[in-house]
RNA sequence: GGCCCGUUCGUCUAUCGGUUAGGACGCCAGGUUUUCAUCCUGGAAAGAGGGGUUCGACUCCCCUACGGGCUACCA
């Protein structure tokens, strides 16, 4: 049988990172067994619906290289791809619960399950509607067929699924092993809705057995109700899929789970794509196979000491049995030293053709060649690719101040007849390849230390001592551009 | 509160009973360089606590602590 994996989202709002690793791994895990990976929208809720939130979705693996082999916008055989258009099947399958005696009809209605529950809890109990109460409450098997049926037809209803008690469920997940959970512990969950939607419970089960899902990856927020899918495949008589629940990812700082709001506190990035205003890793600068990378090793590991993969790397050497247990806080600048080091390795032509939004900061009246010589020259400057608008800035504008505790270290060594010394090279049209020699030739005879004369240049050019190679610099900038720096420096020193 | 899951350097992790507990990010120091950054070299830094089992436990079992998740007509 071929594998068959599946990444269900709800559309609730922007992807974030602890989402898209999950479809990672369900990615990388189909890969490589060479199976398909299906993306299903799990839209039941039309209340916590979000507009655009399922083309975010779409487009976010999309730049992420994660692309399903069916989707909504993709359709294999196992269609619709969207649970809200798979009503009529939820219906059915319920039905055949009922049938079966497996489900029933229930009619209470959430206003009086609510005062329930909190009656409960004011006592310090949790209500469950369950085996041990379900005959005290308001359902088929506590009122006659002849109230049910007529119920049916007037009032709106839930249908619960019957849980007996006295069972011990044992389950099984691919990372932590086998679980054992008392049936008591488990209530009748509803599976259909008033609103004649599935929950997400029933809807799932059915749409993952029908899918022909073979392997389930999902959050480890999942694991508490795995014992519950268990008993619904158990009344279909339907064989489960295998299941693996990742570890969750947990803020940076402080306690819990990554939230959408750390990236707004934390300036971090959390979604892949521009949301609302908060930029994603796209936005920052991350080259999507860095952001892949980093999130591969945030749960799992190769064994090795490897750590830098490409995709079909990464699908070559997954291996699921390597995923950690355990939640894992998420490291900016780690994942920005992995970008750094996917940058370093990327050839330029590449990133001028794949990220053209990043070299926008250049003026469009330069050169392709003076543009990809800037890129060449900070390359190994920059972690992001964001970066580069705030790196390139020197070639921009000449400097407007120069950085006062320098200019009093170098008063002394003349800076002035230094800068007269490299304006008179730009007049004389001395390549600036020689400069270094011929300035060497000059410090020597004039006996002024050759530091001070870079410190001088340096100042001069970009108004602090931090930066690329000045002679870089200055060839880049062209003998006009130079020439008028060196100029306005000798000038400040009036 | 109940149930479930987890716990090795600050962080991500290796170790599948016997290791000087390894690597990476970050941090610190040194080197390269005309500066800063990159890069290179080195350093500090960990088995939550307590009981067992065993000749021997980070590793297996139990308890405690801590962390996390679930406990909706949300997913």
């Amino acid at each position: 049988m071929s594998i068959r994996v599946r990444f269900a989202p709800s559309p609730t709002g922007a992807l974030h990172i602890g989402g898209l690793r999950t479809a990672l791994y369900n990615y990388l895990f189909a890969k490589k067994n060479k199976g398909k990976f299906i993306l299903r929208i799990e839209d039941t809720d039309q209340n916590r619906k979000v507009e655009r939130a399922e083309e975010y979705i779409i487009e976010a693996l999309n730049w992420s290289g994660l692309q399903p082999d069916e989707s909504p916008v993709k359709p294999g055989d196992f269609g619709p791809y969207r649970q809200s258009e798979r009503k009529h099947i939820y219906h059915k399958y319920i039905k055949e619960l009922i049938d079966k005696g497996q489900a029933y009809y229930a009619f209470d209605t959430a206003d009086e399950l609510s005062g329930i529950r909190s009656e409960h809890e004011q006592q310090k109990k949790t209500f469950k509607y369950g085996f041990h109460n379900r005959m005290e409450l308001r359902n088929a098997l506590s009122l006659t067929s002849e109230t049910t049926e007529e119920l049916v037809k007037k009032v709106p209803y839930v249908i619960r699924l019957k849980v007996n008690g006295g069972k011990i469920i044992k389950v099984k997940d691919g990372i932590r092993g086998f679980i054992e959970v008392p049936s008591e512990e488990i209530d009748d969950k509803i599976l259909m809705k008033a609103d004649g939607m599935p929950t997400y419970h029933f809807a799932n089960v059915v749409d993952d057995h029908l899918m022909e899902i073979t392997h389930v990856i999902r959050g480890a927020e999942w694991l508490p109700s795995l014992a519950l899918h268990q008993l619904i495949y158990d009344a279909f008589e339907w064989s489960a899929p295998d299941f693996m629940h990742l570890p969750l990812i947990l803020k940076p700082q402080g306690k819990g789970k990554l939230s959408k709001r750390d990236g707004n506190e934390m300036g971090l990035p959390v979604f892949p794509l521009v949301w609302k205003e908060l930029k994603g890793f796209k936005e920052r600068g991350f080259l999507p196979e860095a952001l892949m990378n980093y999130l591969a090793l945030l749960g799992w590991n190769p064994g090795t000491d490897e750590e830098l993969f490409e995709m079909d790397a990464l699908v070559k050497i997954f291996d699921a049995e390597k995923i950690q247990k355990g939640g894992a806080k998420f490291d900016f600048e780690k994942a920005r030293w992995i970008n750094h080091k996917f940058l370093g390795f990327t050839d330029e032509k590449i990133i001028f053709e794949r990220f053209p939004e990043f070299l926008e900061c250049l003026p469009n009246t330069w050169s392709k060649k003076k543009k990809s010589d800037v890129y060449a020259l900070l390359r190994d400057r920059l972690f992001l690719l964001e970066e580069l608008k705030t790196q390139s800035e020197l070639f921009l504008k000449d400097p407007a101040e120069f950085d006062e505790n320098v200019m009093n270290k170098i008063q002394k060594h003349q800076p002035k007849k230094i800068i007269e010394q490299f304006c008179k090279m730009i007049k004389e049209g001395v390549d600036v390849q020689k400069w270094k020699s011929k300035i060497q030739e000059w410090n020597e005879k004039e006996g002024i230390p050759f530091g001070a004369i870079m410190q001088s240049l340096r100042l001069a050019i970009v108004g602090n001592l931090s930066g690329p190679d000045i002679f870089s610099v200055c060839e880049i900038l062209g003998n006009e551009i130079t020439l008028r720096r060196l100029e306005k420096f000798f000038n400040h020193q009036n």
